[in-house]
DNA sequence: CCTAGTGTTGCCGTT
DNA sequence: CAACGGCAACACTAG
């Protein structure tokens, strides 16, 4: 038996500390140890990164690579070039591989990807291990103890959590890291399609992530962000195991903030500091370890002598919902990313749906305007011109800055969903994707459908204002003085309400209340846009829509919904959500048989629509993963190259 | 089968 | 100022 050459494949676990992976590999007592990262063309071309994610997955590069350094002069992080699944044959050849090592993956691109791998490896001989320690339990066994059902509520985790066992203390970090062996790589490139580009908008010069297999020079280094041709980050927040680390010493030093921390209580209106850790990234990177973040926190709250917090509002409980997520994920594969074919996410009308590939049943990426203003409002919001100043400002943190609070997320995502605009939750998911630093597809999905009140949630009478949420928190209007620099002078009692400032005032505080925004700065005198609609009105609309798709209570996996049928049980007299058989086609596939059977006039006489009790009986079956074997051409939380073309266009 | 209570974080008016 | 109920009404869980 010749000694151990071991791959340790670093994927979202860029730290050294609580690795239970990089432990299990370091177990075998290796000759050689690579410490490898592969440039996925998944990553590259095919998920939504905006310039400031990728600035922090450079950041985590960068600082574990020092820190392998500094356990062993001859090693590093060893970035190569090329998509995974072509490279390790390869590679395995090469360099005398025996065994591969990493930690395991729950989210269907990543266990597609990995089952190829796996596959290579054993053709080749080489052995695989891999390790959970992404999340507080095993998404799989939190499943399998769930019933083998999605986790769709926290007390669900906590019973199948209790099932499990207790939550793995941290392993310790390694104090020697062994050579890498030769790193010659005689083979030739294969250089990944680089079209679709997703991520084409978030450069500004050529992308040269696949230049050569070891990087312009030679050495296997971490590019940098002009290398791969990307525009600068706008973010302060920055990546890293050193960082993230610190971060969390700073957070348990603070005990009773640590032991009392309430999540509804914080303000959402905060910034410098914000009133949350903002180690949502870290654990995105797997630079602070979830369970090092659950075990540091559990043993402050152990011995605090005041009265502390419970889950789901404490600190730990956070990390649950962020397990619930993974579970729901683990469980339904493609389908958790959206609507169409999803047992559990219940099926709303909106406008903006997504197009799905009736090959496959997935979304493409794409999606229908089946209501030109509710594009409109769709760009406003993304672009935080809505003239509602607390989405606005929440939007343009987003963008600059990549992190929004929690609630600032329940906000937006309320108002241009189920609160307001009535548009398509994958919509809003897809521009999160994009922005977020600290995107998690498994948490974005799940927040999404929990704000949008199609999974997880369902009390959607419970609305968002844009006027008197924020004010719970911040009187003053401060946060929106910061992010919306035009209302910075207007009085505190129309900083939420601007349009609502009479016109000498508006005046004076240096900025005219008018227009839609779009003609961006230049003018002599400062606006803001003027509303977009009518809050109350909008509201009301969309109380009414969600009310009715309730009652006909379909959901996303219903052959109604996969055949485009459900349009029958919409009455469409109602202006605005329902758009039932009326107009375009409102969601979902074409049907062909629109004119064939009755359109819009058997409806009208309205039987009974389908009783929301009919609904229970919806297939709640797990792992039937036969039809879900399709690779999808992106990114699991959607793709918006319609959007995005259309913009680089223009 | 039913009922009562609860659910991470709404808003508004009344007491 | 806090606490509460109405709003019009949902899903899930424990018993």
């Amino acid at each position: 038996m010749p000694q151990p050459r071991v791959i340790y494949w670093f994927r979202t676990d860029l730290r050294l500390h609580d690795s239970p992976a990089l432990k299990a590999a370091l177990d075998l007592k290796p000759e050689f140890m690579y410490p490898i990262w592969t440039w996925d063309p998944h990553y590259v071309y095919h998920a939504r990164v905006g310039s400031n994610r990728w600035q922090f997955l450079l950041d985590c590069q960068n600082d574990l690579s020092k820190s392998i350094t500094k356990l062993n002069p001859k090693s590093k992080l060893f970035l190569i070039r090329e998509a995974p699944q072509t490279l390790f044959p390869k590679l395995f050849k090469e360099w005398k591989i025996t065994h591969l090592v990493y930690e395991k993956d729950t989210d269907a691109y990543g266990r597609d990807r990995d089952n190829k791998v796996n596959e290579i490896a054993k053709e080749a001989g080489v052995e695989v291990i891999t390790r959970y320690g992404r999340t507080l339990y095993d998404s799989d066994e939190l499943v399998e103890k769930n019933n083998n059902k999605p986790t769709m509520s926290i007390s669900q985790v906590q019973a199948a959590g209790a099932k499990i066992g207790g939550i793995p203390r941290p392993v310790s970090s390694p104090k020697s890291l062994p050579d890498p062996g030769p790193t010659k790589l005689s083979f030739t490139q294969q250089r990944p399609a680089s079209s679709p580009d997703i991520n084409a908008i978030q450069r500004d010069a050529e992308e040269k992530s696949y230049t050569s297999l070891a990087g312009p020079n030679g050495d296997f280094a971490v590019p940098s962000m002009e290398e791969l041709g990307l525009k600068p980050a706008t973010t302060s927040h920055r990546g890293g195991e050193t960082i993230g680390l610190k971060m969390l010493d700073e957070i348990i030093e603070n005990e009773d903030y640590t032991a009392t921390f309430e999540k509804p209580k914080t303000a959402p209106t905060a910034f410098e500091p914000q009133a949350t850790t903002l180690l949502s990234p870290h654990m995105h990177f797997g630079s602070v370890s979830c369970r090092e973040f659950y075990w540091r926190v559990q043993d402050v709250v152990s011995k605090y002598k005041g009265k502390a917090s419970k889950p789901p509002v404490s600190l730990t409980g956070q990390l649950l919902f962020r397990d619930m997520y993974f579970g729901a994920q683990a469980a339904l594969g493609y389908a958790f990313g959206q609507t169409y074919n999803n047992p559990q996410c219940r099926f709303i009308p909106w406008h903006l749906p997504s197009e799905i590939d009736t090959k496959t049943g997935l979304i493409t990426g794409k999606y229908l305007v089946d209501n030109a203003e509710a594009e409109i409002h769709f760009k406003r919001w993304k672009e935080g011109r809505t003239g509602f100043p607390w989405i606005d400002a929440l939007m343009r943190q987003l963008k600059l800055e990549g992190w929004i609070h929690h609630l600032g997320r329940h906000a937006v995502a309320c108002f241009l969903t189920r609160g307001g605009c009535y548009i398509d939750w994958e919509r809003g998911a897809e521009v999160f994707e994009e922005w977020l630093i600290d995107h998690e597809a498994a948490c974005n999905i799940g927040n999404w459908q929990w704000l949008s009140c199609t999974a997880f949630f369902a009390q959607f009478f419970r609305c968002y204002s844009p006027v008197a949420f924020p004010q719970k928190w911040d009187k003053e209007g401060e946060f929106i003085r910061r992010y919306v620099p035009e209302l910075k002078d207007f009085d505190k009692k129309y900083i939420y309400e601007p349009w609502k400032a009479p016109i000498v005032d508006q005046k004076k505080w240096g900025c005219l209340v008018k227009g839609d925004g779009s003609e961006g700065a230049g003018g002599a005198t400062q606006t803001y846009p003027k509303p977009m609609f009518d809050f109350a009105t909008q509201r009301d609309i969309c109380l009414q829509g969600m009310k009715n798709a309730y009652h006909i209570g379909l959901y996303g996996n219903d052959p109604k919904v996969l055949d485009g049928t459900w349009r029958k049980l919409f009455d469409d007299h109602a202006e605005g959500p329902t758009e039932g058989t009326n107009g375009p086609p409102g969601a979902m596939v074409k049907h062909e048989d629109e004119n064939a059977e009755g359109n819009g006039a058997e409806s009208d006489n309205q039987e009974t629509p389908t009783a929301p009790k009919d609904s229970k009986k919806r297939n709640g079956k797990i792992g039937t993963k036969e039809k879900n074997e399709h690779k999808r051409q992106a990114s699991q939380s959607t793709l918006d190259s319609m959007v995005t073309r259309k913009k680089k266009k223009a």
